[in-house]
DNA sequence: ACCCAGGGTCATA
DNA sequence: TATGACCATGGG
């Protein structure tokens, strides 16, 4: 089974996923930041904290306390170090001229910018490319590993950008598949296939084609 | 009590 | 290039 093939399985079983969850661009870039190695509903209670205080907001997240920022995103892990990348990102992203002078850039100078950010690594780069800017990247993750080299597709230690490079390669270039596919896949991991001793639940059974941790 | 979650940075070899 | 330490909460 080929990459479009695997995704349409998903599709077909699970979509539509219609992510990034957030009510704005704005959004999904602190999301992004704060799901960094920490389970969603973490992330979830912070941006509520945020929106809660009026201050799911650029300008207001630069001008906050460190103490402030800290105590509001706390749910979400790390808040310390989550605490100086937001303002990081925040005073980046106004200083450059906010959204709309970021769109302007063709994607590949999109992506550099954004991931010489501090804090920005690849996987929430791509997050902020795909999810916010609309832009076809394609995000790798720990699931994507998982799940592709249960597969025997991939090996799974590849570097990120040859395997976002071989996605890209396999898959025709096309923002709403590659949204949809990274949504799938976090999607079937995290609702699925984490079952002991297997994932009976899964529609793809009895070969728990998707199945991602351990027995 | 232990394991892990929609990672990234920094120091060291 | 490639490991390892570190960051920290909340749910299973």
């Amino acid at each position: 089974m080929g990459f479009y093939a695997i995704y349409e399985q998903l599709r077909q079983h699970f979509g539509p996923k219609d992510w990034w969850p957030a009510d704005t661009a704005f959004e999904v870039m602190v999301g992004a930041i704060l799901t960094q190695n920490t389970a969603w509903t973490n992330v979830e209670k912070a941006i509520r904290n945020l929106r809660s205080a009026d201050s799911l907001d650029p300008q207001i997240i630069c001008a906050l306390p460190h103490e402030k920022l800290a105590r509001l995103i706390r749910p979400s892990g790390y808040y310390n170090i989550k605490t100086r990348r937001l303002q990081a990102w925040c005073n980046w992203y106004l200083e450059y001229g906010g959204y709309e002078a970021l769109d302007k850039l063709p994607t590949p100078e999109l992506r550099a910018e954004v991931l010489s950010v501090y804090g920005i690594g690849p996987e929430t780069a791509d997050d902020i490319v795909l999810y916010a800017f609309n832009r076809p990247v394609f995000v790798i993750d720990a699931y994507t590993r998982r799940i592709f080299s249960r597969l025997g597709l991939i090996a799974g230690d590849e570097s990120y950008d040859d395997l976002s490079a071989l996605f890209e390669q396999e898959l025709p270039t096309n923002t709403a598949l590659f949204n949809e596919y990274h949504a799938l896949i976090v999607n079937q991991a995290k609702h699925i296939c984490q079952k002991k001793p297997r994932c009976e639940q899964c529609p793809l059974a009895p070969d728990c084609l998707f199945f991602t941790g351990r027995h």
